[in-house]
RNA sequence: GUGGUUGUAGCUCAGUUGGUUAGAGUGCUUGAUUGUGGUUCAAGAAGUCGCCGGUUCGAACCCGGUCUCCCACCCCA
């Protein structure tokens, strides 16, 4: 049989123990902060009904599904005539199940089939792989992880307040330097009714979401082929130009918004949200970016989206408040919010940016040579010693040439090697060797033990 | 989904107008050094030139297709 090449899907990757302790890190900080604010981890599978995705992120969303080809002969149980029907129908055909494409979904669905065992307000986090059949390119791939933090069941804008601090406080353990963009679905749909468009409302976010990076003329010739008229166009001018602290802005923007019920709700909103801010403050700058808009169609108030500064890649967090993505699953008025981080792209800045801490990578702290069977024995209780004692350690399997093994522990890591061999076993002693300087003395286990604790 | 780009040793990359046996650095193995890694020196192993087909006496090189990588758009974490 030939050999076959190995490899693995378009835009999914393998990771190595450097790479996975450098992700661990990433997921384990964010996991800790999530923890601290009394978030509970959930699991929700890799696979849902398609019923149960489809619809939810748009058209867009819908075409970038994973489907999964139902099993034993899926042909059989086709109606339509195979050589007529399109390809987007007979999918539906022969496909009964996708991969999850976001983890906000998967968890409504979650919290109605579990109604009656959660209590409100129901916060959770969750920490798993979505896939999407996107062309992967920069900072995008067709699996990654979600590091969601949800609260549902809840209007208090308080949540909004603590879901700000909790990006906040990941990004500086993680020492990200980042901001932290803040805008409201009310405004924006309350801007759209008073250039009285309200129709176009989701054109009309598209298109301003662009206009840092494609530029206002061109913004207006996209608002223009999508039937938006130029009255309206002009009306949307003094609102990109909108300038000066937070606060002035929400002034500009009153005076604005001033016949629009609901965009004065959402200017109301995020005053509140920043008014906390007054009294709690940041590590990181928040702040209100009126061309945020988010594509996500199922956002319905606070929107957020966090990018990394110094790096040129998409938005490493994003979420948002979405009053009824319960309502489809059967559960009417039940309002959530939430976030979620993008820990690969996380990753790809840090990595970019090489601000890792070194001291990660270095698991093994102690490794003693093996020199043989009988050093072995002498040397195994002292590991296990080692082991109760929380440090990290191991034994070369075999005992090869000594250069062999030290090459080994040099290129782990490993910051002390141990040698035992006959003399130290006569005299009691062991052989500590520090591979950073490369300086070795004699001492008793104790005296080892109080070294590495 | 649209447009462009890339693919040669484990990794990073050379490779002349198509012409004998495809190279370098690094890593790996071995030795100099039988109890000492990260420096040095010497030797060695390692490649279906992404894959399939075509043109040619002859293809890593030219042509077609396909896959992959990366980039932009779309969209998004």
């Amino acid at each position: 049989m030939a050999a076959q090449k190995p490899s693995v899907p378009k835009g999914t990757r393998d990771f190595s123990p450097v790479e996975m302790v450098k992700r661990n890190f990433i997921f384990d900080t964010i996991k800790d902060v999530f923890k601290r604010y009394g978030y509970l981890p959930i699991e929700t599978p890799s696979m849902e009904n398609l019923s149960t995705l489809m619809g939810k992120y748009g058209e867009e969303g819908d075409k970038l599904l994973f489907k999964i080809l139902n099993s034993g002969d899926y042909l059989s149980k086709v109606k339509s005539n195979l050589t007529e029907v399109e390809s987007s129908k007979l999918s539906l055909e022969i496909s009964e199940k996708g991969l999850r494409y976001d983890l906000t979904v998967p968890f409504a669905r979650f919290v109605v089939q579990h109604l009656n065992d959660i209590t409100f307000p129901f916060k959770r986090y969750q920490i798993q792989p979505v896939w999407r059949a996107d062309r992967p390119q920069k900072g995008r791939y067709r699996e990654f992880y979600q590091c969601d933090v949800d609260v549902i069941g809840s209007n208090s804008l308080l949540n909004e307040v603590e879901l700000v601090q909790i990006i906040d406080q990941i990004f500086q353990k993680l020492n990200v330097n980042s901001v932290i963009k803040i805008n409201n679905r009310k405004i924006l749909l309350g801007i759209a009714e008073t250039i009285g468009e309200p129709d176009k409302f989701i054109d009309i976010t598209v298109a301003i979401d662009k206009l840092d990076k494609i530029g206002l003329e061109k913004v207006n010739e996209e608002l223009l082929s999508k039937g938006i008229s130029k009255t309206a166009i002009e009306k949307l001018k003094p609102i990109f130009d909108l300038s000066g602290s937070n606060f002035d802005k929400l002034k500009s923007l009153k005076e604005i918004v001033k016949d629009s019920e609901t965009g004065l709700k959402g200017v109301e909103e995020v005053e509140t949200i920043l008014d906390y801010f007054e009294i709690l403050p940041l590590n990181i700058e928040l702040e209100l970016d009126l061309t945020l808009a988010r594509g996500l169609n199922y956002y319905t108030g606070a929107i957020f989206e966090v990018k990394a500064k110094d790096v040129e890649i998409g938005s490493v967090c994003g979420g948002g408040r979405y009053d009824d993505l319960t309502g489809v699953f059967g559960l009417k008025d039940v309002s959530g919010v939430g976030i979620s981080f993008g820990a690969d792209r996380i990753y790809d800045v840090m990595e970019q940016l090489n601000i890792f801490p070194k001291e990660i990578v270095a698991s093994t702290k102690v490794m003693f040579v093996n020199f043989g069977k009988n050093e072995e024995k002498y040397c195994l209780p002292l590991l296990q010693k080692l082991r109760d004692n929380g440090i990290n350690s191991e034994i070369f399997p075999e005992s090869a040439k000594m250069k062999k093994q030290m090459t080994y522990a040099n290129n782990k890591n490993i910051p002390f090697v141990i040698l035992v061999g006959a003399n130290e076993m006569d005299k009691g002693v062991l052989t500590v060797k520090d591979m950073i300087s490369g300086d070795q003395s004699e001492m008793k286990f104790k005296e080892l033990l109080q070294k590495l604790s």
